[in-house]
RNA sequence: GGGCGAUUAGCUCAGCGGUUAGAGCGUCUGUUUUACACACAGAAGGUCGGAGGUUCGAGACCUCCAUCGCCCA
């Protein structure tokens, strides 16, 4: 890219440069992976946030993480795809057209099924678009070549093929169940998308009068008295010695006398209640099940809208919360009321509109899962699919070994059409993979489609092969499948990886990815959960305006480990932005000091400064890989922060400042030029906008060589034989001694501007130190500087100077009048004291055999030097104080 | 009822067997030191929720308890 060469700005301007990188790279064709077959590919599935709106911080979080593993991978040089999409979302995008209907007063059966789904289209259609431009806003390096749409051709001829194939082979079937109903949706939900939760509520004891002999009762205990309308049995525990005499007889029930037998079940828990429960097989789902097993009838109360029906007598017509309590009005008439105590109990509602569902029979379809859970936990058990953090293979397993019959038509318009077709003349009930145009048994041409729709979810769950191609071979799928990573949020593990891992192996028979990477949710500074109704959302986009992307990513990356929830307030965003400022400043010195200068390293010129912070970019670079690779990727990130502002700037670039004033000495430019392009290297998966403009910058300046980008650069490897131990250890020692310095005039209230005397005195590195002296001048601000041998010290006057003992070092400032004796007395008394307890400490342990036999030998060695540095500070710490008098 | 997670500096969190516990923010004291005040230098601040135990050695592992949060029934 053709740019001009100018000043780079003081300070970091996001907005400058996120679009034209991202522009750059979809230029390039960056982000469409190339099918090599002697490579492995990398590849993640993007789970396909829902078009109901717009991104919120959540699915950014996600393509966060997604991105910094498609990046790093790429990088990496793996043929890497990440494949976008978006989802229909069934319940809750119909909920939003319909809502946008109601604003003009209609509802969708005023203006018909097909026009409603071409409203639907035009709402999808637009808002597929934003979520695809807020990802491109993120960064996000997805191959849109290959995006995809859960209603696309591809994805309904996937879930069109699979329901075939399951109803074929016997494993969805069409049955009346108990089923969960949400009765603002209008529609059947599986057990998934009911929330339980606890309310106060009561427990009423009504009386049923026996049929022979009207004195005698027998009490019930319920929740839901309005379902005494449907009651068509009482049960009583069978080892129950209070019932024993009741069982086989018949009660009444109160209000519209209808007979009911007393029956014995082994179900019935002795301590709830009475003991004597009423049994509504028709809306309860335990009591369906005993009125399977009793043989007892099935009586349905209530409407589809949870009004009661013709069944309810005299309450027919009401809403079903009227009806209970119109009904305890009338019990507690009749004296069959007997008490109420208060209760709490979970009650399910509607996950998508909070509404409280009714369990009711209905006729509805079923994905029979039990057979194909098996191979679903055989695969995470094996290992063959690895769950990330670990504990959430337990709470998988858990539900997998407990999961019961799925429940996937929806009575919506919006979503798959069941692929099923009812003949009006013989019954015939016809599964096609084409549509019919006739009965297939009776050749009639009066048949009609199923008018429901299947769970999104169905479709979800095919989504890492149906993205792919699936039920062609495609390349594609040839290539990308199994993928390598699903990334998402912890909170649809049941929801969506269960069933992709279900419908994978059943459709594919491979797993649909090999490692399940579940993150946290996000949560506002007060630890609440976002949401629309709490009013607490924070729209990412606003965040990338006002603080940069890069900013928002590295937010949410650092301090986020998987599995573990998240909270964002502004001033982690804040520092975020710092960072990238501060890198950009770096990068701005660096940039900035550079032309014509020969780049290249030449091992020969190399000072210790070099050396070291060359070792330390390379254990650096070897950390960050290992923690990518156990997927800790904000630990690594926090590392590459560490490693830039500390070591980087406020140490490296400081020396290096010295050296570049100097035009005698051999530059340090090549080494700054190569730690910061390599940082940038390594950070990009995280930082891409940013490290794309400075690397260009520098690449501006030092093209040879140099890809077209850094996002298809390599990514660092580190090089083992720049660590250098011996450099690390001398310049912390030189850190030590201008700490101790800068320490000791903030100390003594030395003006900041001004340069002080000072000695160094050192009993084995005196040379090594002499090559630090400029450094250390210039960073402690102390001139003249003297470095001598410690026999030498020995003639220097100390009575009047302040006396720095240090590791390998003494530093002597003769602050003159500004030392004061007694105080100077206190400080190193202080220090002797805290020096030999520590020596105390490592003497017991070195004298302790469990300690020195058991312990490792480098741990063992540690703690003896480490004693042998203390003895020696403490014996010039006491030497210093006798001077003192 | 069963399970999971959290509890570390005023706040947000790292650290997950090696012995003096780290960072950022905040606080305090200074500083226009020609990359950066979105900065620099220095400082204060923690018996790592409690009690037992394992170990030569425990924020880290085990047991129990407490508080908060979540999931499943």
């Amino acid at each position: 890219m053709a740019r001009e060469r100018k000043e780079i700005p003081k300070s970091y301007d996001p907005k400058q440069i996120e679009s034209k990188w991202y522009q750059f790279w979809m230029e390039r064709g960056y982000f469409t992976p190339r099918i090599d077959h002697r490579k492995k590919p990398f590849v993640i599935i993007m789970p396909p946030p829902n078009v109901t709106g717009e991104l919120h911080l959540g699915t950014a979080l996600a393509a966060i993480i997604e991105d910094i593993m498609t990046r790093w991978h790429r990088m990496k040089g793996e043929p890497t795809l990440w494949l976008p999409g978006s989802d229909h979302a069934g319940i809750a995008g119909q909920n939003v057209v319909e809502q946008l209907l109601a604003k003009e007063g209609l509802t969708r059966h005023d203006i018909g099924r097909e026009k409603f789904l071409e409203r639907m289209w035009q709402w999808m259609d637009k808002y597929k678009g934003i979520i695809s431009e807020q990802h491109k806003k993120l960064g996000a390096s997805c191959d849109w070549t290959r995006e995809r749409f859960t209603m696309d051709p591809g994805p309904v001829k996937a879930v069109r093929t699979t329901f075939v194939n399951l109803y074929n082979k016997g494993l969805i079937y069409r049955g009346e169940r108990i089923i969960n109903w949400c009765p603002r949706c209008a529609t059947a939900l599986s057990d998934l998308e009911v929330d339980h939760q606890e309310v106060q509520s009561h427990l009423y004891y009504v009386r049923y009068e026996l049929e022979k002999d009207k004195d005698q009762y027998i009490t019930v205990a319920t929740t839901r008295p309005e379902t005494i309308l449907g009651d068509t049995a009482v049960a009583v525990n069978p080892k129950d010695k209070r019932y024993k005499d009741l069982v086989g007889k018949n009660a009444v029930l109160p209000v519209i006398g209808r007979k009911i037998p007393i029956i014995a079940d082994e179900a019935v828990d002795i301590t709830f209640g009475t003991g004597a429960v009423k049994i509504t097989p028709g809306h309860d789902p335990v009591d369906f099940e005993v009125a399977q097993r009793q043989n007892l009838p099935s009586i349905n109360i209530l409407n589809l809208d949870a009004t009661m029906n013709e069944n309810a007598g005299p309450y027919k017509g009401q809403d079903r919360f009227d009806c209970r309590k119109a009904l305890l009005a009338d019990l507690e008439k009749e004296g069959l009321l007997v008490k109420i105590d208060p209760y709490v109990h979970s009650i399910g509602h509607c996950h998508r509109c909070r509404t409280i569902v009714e369990p009711l029979l209905s006729k509805q379809w079923f994905v029979k899962i039990a057979p194909l859970a098996k191979p679903a936990i055989d695969v995470v058990i094996d290992g063959r699919i690895k769950i990330i953090p670990e504990r959430f293979t337990k709470v998988y397993l858990n539900w997998m070994e407990n999961i019961r019959d799925w429940c996937i038509s929806r009575q919506l318009w919006w979503g798959h059409r069941i692929p099923v077709w009812y003949c009006g003349d013989c019954d015939e009930v016809i599964v096609a993979m084409e549509d019919p145009k006739s009965c297939n048994k009776c050749s009639s041409k009066n048949i009609t489609q199923d008018k429901d729709v299947l769970d999104t979810w169905f479709s979800s769950g095919l989504w890492p092969h149906s993205t792919l191609g699936w039920p062609e071979q495609t390349e594609d799928l040839k290539y990308f499948y199994p993928t390598s990573v699903m990334e998402t949020a912890y909170d649809i593990l049941f929801f969506w990886v269960a069933r992709m891992i279900i419908m994978g192996l059943e459709n594919t028979g491979e797993v649909p990815f090999r490692t399940v990477y579940l993150h946290g949710l996000i949560r506002d500074e007060k630890g609440e959960k976002m949401s629309k109704s709490r009013g607490n959302v924070v729209d990412p986009v606003g965040i990338m305006e006002k603080y940069g992307t890069d900013a928002l990513r590295f937010a949410l990356c650092t301090g986020n480990s998987p599995g573990n929830d998240m909270k964002v307030s502004p001033q982690k965003l804040e520092g975020s932005r710092n960072f990238a400022n501060k890198l950009w400043n770096a990068a701005r010195f660096v940039v900035s000091n550079l032309d014509n200068v020969e780049m290249k390293i030449q091992p020969a010129d190399l000072t210790t400064e070099d050396r070291w912070i060359l070792s330390r970019l390379n254990h650096l670079v070897a950390e960050v890989t290992e923690l990518n690779e156990d997927f800790q990727f904000g630990e690594a990130l926090r590392r590459i922060y560490d490693f830039l502002w500390t070591e980087y700037c406020d140490w490296y670039i400081e020396i290096a400042k010295i050296r570049l004033r100097d035009k005698g000495t051999k530059s340090p430019l090549p080494v700054l030029v190569h730690v910061l392009e390599t940082s940038l290297r390594l950070l990009h998966p995280f930082m891409p906008f940013i490290t794309e403009e400075l690397w260009q910058s520098l690449r501006e300046r030092q093209p040879e060589g140099k890809p077209d980008s850094i996002m298809i650069a390599p990514y660092p490897a580190p090089d083992t034989g720049t660590f250098n131990a011996d450099a690390e250890r001398e310049m912390e020692s030189v850190f030590e001694i201008v700490r101790s310095i800068r320490n000791a005039r903030v100390e003594s209230g030395v003006d900041p501007a001004r340069f002080i005397k000072a000695v160094i005195a050192s009993a084995d590195s005196k040379s090594a130190l002499e090559a630090h002296a400029q450094a250390i001048t210039n960073l402690a601000r102390v001139r003249p500087l003297d470095i001598v041998s410690s026999a030498e010290k020995m003639k220097l006057k100390r009575d009047q100077a302040k006396i720095l003992v240090l590791k390998g070092a003494e530093v002597i400032l003769p602050l003159e009048s500004m030392v004061d004796t007694e105080a100077e007395k206190g400080r190193l008394l202080k220090e002797i004291e805290a020096n030999q307890a520590e020596i105390a400490r490592i003497e017991r342990l070195l004298q302790d055999d469990a300690f020195t036999v058991k312990a490792p030998a480098a741990v063992v060695d540690k703690e003896r030097q480490k004693l042998s540095d203390r003895k020696a500070k403490l014996a010039k710490l006491n030497e210093r104080l006798a001077q003192l008098g």
